[in-house]
RNA sequence: GGCGACGUGGCCAAGCGGUAAGGCAGAGGCCUGCAAAGCCUUUACCCCCGGUUCGAAUCCGGGCGUCGCCUCCA
């Protein structure tokens, strides 16, 4: 398969270090916040490269931090007047648990930055030895100019880099290009011991150590948003080149921005919004299917719209997989004159699907299949008039959810119980005195079933009111009426 | 100033040399007592101008436009 490669600017084939086994490492969050939607963008990304790479067989050792040491975290504890390990604490909980929500699968390691801090002094111990580091009072520098390959991540010659566009330059650094492994601690300031003094490491520094402790160099794939790419990723691939001589990563993979009505997201445009506001308000599968219809390079323009509409596309796959199931259930013909074609839909799906993902995680173009199968589904059942081979039929919808889960939409939702107000509308209806929902709407749709038989549509219009307002849906298929809820 | 993306139907978006996937929205039809769900049909000068080629949305050159990054934002 072909994995797009930000280092060489091309697909290349995905060849991993060792036989079957791939290493991976995403940068983490940074825990002083919900992490906003954009972020979340990220995570999904690399949530579905993984998930595909262990469908396609390998064994997938995935690493993520969580910075939990850094100056917004400590700006936030000053701000609310607690410590910075609690505003950590917090909001780490907190992205572990939108990322479940997200349908996010939990890494295989996820190592802090603040339980690391020996595996970062030793590295930055070993590259002051190596002169690629030097100590200026309790603050220690990497030196760039000592990194002969240093911008072959980002693409960037050093005497390019135009220094101190966003910050001032610190006269304490040997060059302006360089940037700081460990900080000195101000007084209040979290802080580890370490040969220099009191301090903390710095961000590039976390990163680096981490991987090089857990996984080793070099690992098969690292990844970050694209905005990680300089200086972020740049350094840390500098730091390994530096101390163990080295690369970080083989293949470099960056997800693309997103971005609200075609602006960055920030707060001061007002559009900002937090992964968990929008899972308060929408199904995670939809957020998924927005996001997965765009290639995850590619900028992704995020809208309420967009996801309105997601909201239906999830409706229309989880209906066909229903349709199929129930139509299974009906029937017991063992096959039918559009076998085949149904048949064929499936192959066809099948390896269109992993053609796409083969190609450098084309989600697009994958979902796309998933919904032509569908397609081909809803045919074979408007076709049969739903007196379908259940083999079949099952096979599909089994399909369907089988594709969908490498791409970690779940379809199966929790069979919600029938509500039991359905007891008191049969009661008021049908003279039902039973308690059980199920007769209930069992009753019901046969009263309504009569009522129609005999055309009164009066009378059946209201029970069939009486269910929508419980939140169902009635539906009248050819093998006869069912009850669904509501999306 | 440097580096890098991108410009495809009303909206979103695949495709990356053989004459345009898919989703959402719209229109018409079928089914239905009416609905719901579903089916069928339907909407493209692929930003512009050159070039390469038997053939380009796809490659090359030049415009125009949008966006991201350039020291700590995923």
């Amino acid at each position: 398969m072909l994995i797009y490669n930000t280092r060489t600017h091309k697909k290349q084939e995905f060849e991993p270090i060792e036989q079957g086994k791939v290493r991976m490492y995403v940068c983490g969050p940074t825990v002083y916040d919900q992490i906003p939607i954009g972020n979340a963008r990220t995570f999904l990304s690399f949530d579905v490269s993984r998930r595909y790479l262990e469908h396609k067989g390998y064994e997938v050792i995935f690493a993520q931090n969580l910075t939990d040491v850094d100056d917004k975290i400590i700006n936030r504890a000053n701000e609310e007047g607690r410590s910075a390990a609690e505003v950590a604490e917090e909001y780490s909980d907190a992205f572990i648990e939108q990322m479940a929500r997200l349908g996010v699968a939990e890494p295989t390691i996820r190592p802090r930055a603040t339980q690391e801090i020996d595996a970062m002094l030793e590295m930055i111990e070993s590259l002051i030895e190596q002169d690629s580091a030097y100590v200026v009072g309790g603050d220690v520098y990497f030196s760039v100019r000592s990194c002969h390959n240093y911008g072959t991540v980002s693409g960037r010659n050093v005497d390019d880099l135009r220094v101190g566009a966003r910050v001032e330059e610190n006269t304490d650094k040997h060059d302006p290009l360089d940037f700081a492994l460990w900080k000195s601690a101000k007084p209040g300031e979290p802080s580890w011991k370490s040969p220099w003094g009191e301090g903390r490491p710095g961000w590039h520094t976390e990163c680096c150590a981490m991987i090089h402790h857990y996984l080793g160099c070099p690992i098969d794939i690292h990844g970050g948003g694209a905005d990680l790419v300089f200086p972020h990723h740049e350094n840390e691939s500098a730091q390994a080149s530096c101390a163990w001589h080295e690369p970080l990563a083989n293949y470099w993979m960056h997800a693309g921005m997103l971005t609200i009505n075609e602006d960055k997201m920030s707060k001061s445009l007002g559009n900002f919004y937090t992964l968990k506001e929008v899972l308060d308000s929408y199904p995670a599968e939809a957020l998924r299917l927005l996001a997965l219809q765009t290639h995850y390079r590619s900028p992704l323009d995020f809208s309420f719209q967009r996801l309105e509409g997601m909201v239906g596309s999830l409706e229309r796959l989880r209906g066909a997989v229903s349709n199929l199931r129930w139509a299974a259930e009906q029937t017991s013909e063992q096959s039918t004159d559009h076998d085949a074609t149904l048949e064929q839909a499936l192959e066809q799906a099948k390896s269109a699907f992993v053609a796409s993902m083969d190609d450098d995680f084309n989600t697009a173009g994958a979902l796309a299949e998933v919904f032509g199968l569908v397609s081909a589904a809803n045919s074979y059942l408007d076709a049969t008039g739903n007196s379908v081979n259940p083999e079949l039929a099952r096979a599909a919808a089994e399909l369907v959810c089988e594709l969908l889960a490498i791409l970690g939409i779940n379809l199966e939702q929790e069979s919600s119980a029938l509500p039991a107000e359905l007891v008191e509308l049969a009661a008021l209806l049908t003279g039902y005195t039973g308690e059980s929902a199920d007769e209930a709407a069992q009753l019901l749709l046969d009263k309504r079933s009569d009522a129609r038989a005999s055309k009164d549509w009066s009378a059946a219009d209201a029970i069939r009111d009486g269910i929508t307002a419980l939140g169902l849906v009635v539906e009248d298929t050819a093998a006869g009426p069912r009850l669904k809820s509501a999306e």
